[in-house]
DNA sequence: AGTATTTGACCTTT
DNA sequence: AAAGGTCAAATACT
C-alpha cells in the first residue's frame, strides 16, 4: 500500500534507514563479548542496504535521465508535436510465461549472466510492487530464424544481489559465433574462478538460494521451457576481486552496482 | 551501409 | 479499468 505512488526517493530513504538501523545494531552488538556471528550478518545486511541504496540511486538517476548527459545536439529540430493515426490490427498468440520453477546460479557471472546466447531488448514495463522494471527480451536470432526465446529480467526488492530471470521458449538458433567453445556445456555449476570469493561471503539469502537449485535440479525435472531462474550476481569483496587478477570486465560490473558516476 | 536500445502506444490478460 | 506484455518509430551506438 505504501510502495505504490511514492517517488523513488522514498524508498532511497526507508533503505538508507534500514541500513542505519543496521550500523547501529551492529554497533550495540560489537561491545557484547560473544557475538561474533551475529556482528558479521549485521554487517552484511548493512552492507547489502548499502548496495541496494546504490542501486535504487541508479535507478532514480537513469529515470532522470532525458535532461541530463551528453545528448546528441538536435541542430535544428523544431517540430510541431505530431498526432499518428495507427490503426493495426495484430494477432495474438503465444503461451504464458507460467511456471516458477526457481533455479539458482552460483554468484559468478563470469559467464553465467550470459548465457550464451545473443538477447534484445524489447521492453521494459514498471511492474506493481516492484521497485525496479522489468526488462523483457527475446533472442536475436527471431528473424534470421525462427527462435521464440525469451526472457525477462527483474532485479529483486530486497536483495540487491539477486536478479530474477524467467524463461520463456527454448532456443531453436544456433550458435554462431564460437571463437572459443571451451566447456561450455556444464551442469548448473558455479565456474571456477570466483569460488573462493563466493564461499567466503555468502549472504544468507544466498545460502538458501544455492540450497535450493540444488534441490531443484537434483530432484525435480524441470521443464525445459518456462522456467524462473534466480541469478545472484556479483558478490560483496571487491577487493578480493582486486587482489586477484581479473579482468576489466568484472571491474566493470563493479562499476555497475558499486560505484556511482559524478557527472 | 549495419544492429541495438529506448519508449510511448497499443494490445492482451486479469 | 488497470496491470502486464509487445510493437515499432525514433534514437543511439558501431
Ligand atoms: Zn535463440
Amino acid at each position: 500500500m505504501e510502495s505504490s505512488r511514492a517517488c523513488d526517493f522514498n524508498i532511497l530513504i526507508d533503505v538508507l534507514n534500514q541500513g542505519k538501523e543496521q550500523i547501529l545494531e551492529l554497533e550495540a552488538q560489537l561491545s557484547q563479548p560473544c557475538t561474533v556471528e551475529t556482528c558479521r550478518a549485521l554487517a552484511r545486511q548493512a552492507q547489502s542496504s548499502f548496495a541496494m541504496a546504490i542501486v535504487v540511486t541508479k535507478l532514480i538517476q537513469q529515470r532522470s535521465k532525458p535532461a541530463g548527459s551528453s545528448l546528441q545536439l538536435p541542430a535544428g529540430l523544431d517540430k510541431e508535436q505530431e498526432k499518428k493515426e495507427m490503426s493495426k490490427k495484430r494477432k495474438s498468440l503465444q503461451q504464458k510465461w507460467s511456471s516458477n520453477v526457481q533455479v539458482c546460479v552460483g554468484s559468478s557471472m563470469e559467464r553465467s549472466l550470459d548465457d550464451g546466447h545473443n538477447w534484445r531488448k524489447y521492453g521494459q514495463k514498471d511492474i506493481l510492487g516492484s521497485i525496479f522494471p522489468r526488462e523483457y527480451y527475446r533472442c536475436s536470432h527471431r528473424h534470421s530464424q525462427g527462435c521464440q526465446a525469451r526472457k525477462q529480467v527483474q532485479r529483486s526488492n530486497k536483495d540487491p544481489y539477486i536478479i530474477d530471470i524467467t524463461y520463456s521458449g527454448t532456443h531453436t538458433c544456433i550458435h554462431a559465433d564460437t571463437r572459443s567453445e571451451e566447456q561450455s556445456y556444464h551442469q548448473p555449476k558455479r565456474t571456477q574462478t570466483m569460488k573462493e570469493i563466493e564461499q567466503s561471503n555468502v549472504s544468507s539469502i544466498t545460502d538458501q538460494q544455492v540450497s535450493s537449485i540444488h534441490s531443484a535440479s537434483s530432484s525435480a525435472a524441470t521443464p525445459p521451457e518456462n522456467l524462473t531462474m534466480r541469478t545472484t550476481d556479483l558478490e560483496h569483496n571487491h577487493f578480493a576481486m582486486e587482489s586477484m587478477d581479473i579482468g576489466l570486465e568484472y571491474m566493470e560490473f563493479y562499476n555497475d552496482y558499486f560505484l556511482l558516476d559524478f557527472s
